[in-house]
DNA sequence: CTGCCCTATATGCTACTATCAGATAGGGGA
DNA sequence: TCCCCTATCTGATAGTAGCATATAGGGCAG
């Protein structure tokens, strides 16, 4: 039983917003941005430097995000990323409120951004072969 | 450290095969196929209803899977379509070998089916923007 | 000067999922 | 008898998203 959509678990509402975590309630696809958020904070970061808190509102510029994403993924994300020397980061304490750590993209993380450019392609191409194999079995 | 592709962690090879699981590693961008296998389980038995281990088979036909999917999950899946009522099956003893339990595909899994591929061509058009937000980016 | 909100970063917990590995079992061939 | 192929199913583990929470600086209204 879902307590989200109510009734029964196979709505047609297959929208990507609202986070996930539905079970086995099939309401929201997905719900879950599966590893997006990577590609996403590289690419945001290849346009220029930003730190976390405003990157996370960059994010929903992104149609992977209609909501607005986790904070704490996106730390966490950034974090990972600067272990793997993809991006690198400096603290910024000049202006007001709390320090911002900001981050930049390396040229590692720009090899990264373009491995996934091209796993993107491969998705997309693969997304369309499904939907004409469908067109083709309902015809 | 990658115990797949050895030496630094941010190699290119991005195909998605092998099975993932490697943690921060990148060598594999998505080894994980990330919850298609319904959808794909949907479409097989559209076409015509078959068991598990022949779904297992056809399963290689969707460029999402490059490998052998996973025996456990193809089994696990169809319980989990049949609770949610997207299929049915029946016992089929009559040839020889073990007996097969045939799954078809039901009203509701269609209505299911053609939800997923909605979600398709928003996830696809998604993506496209991506791409084109990191073409105009590094132009 | 206290409480509240906004900015900003970070961690703990839980549920879900894929993957790997193995168990069970029928039947055919060497 | 042993091994392999077909066929289904279960157990254990690791990675992940999402939620909630903790910490902390600074401005501003009452």
């Amino acid at each position: 039983m879902c307590d989200t959509c109510h009734g029964p678990e196979h709505g047609h509402d297959h929208g990507m917003g609202h986070g996930g975590g539905h079970g086995d309630c099939h309401c929201k696809l997905s719900g879950k941005v599966e590893r997006f958020i990577q590609p996403c904070l590289l690419l945001s970061l290849l346009q220029h430097p930003s730190h976390g808190y405003e990157l996370l509102e960059r994010l929903t510029g992104f149609r992977f995000y209609p909501g607005s994403p986790d904070t704490g993924a996106v730390y966490r994300h950034l974090r990972r990323l600067e272990n793997s020397d993809y991006v690198e980061s400096r603290w910024e304490t000049g202006d007001a409120g709390p320090a911002k750590r900001i981050y930049s993209i390396t040229p590692d993380g720009q090899d990264m951004l373009k491995a996934w450019i091209e796993e993107f392609r491969d998705r997309k191409s693969a997304m369309e072969d499904f939907i004409e194999k469908y067109e083709r079995s309902v015809k």
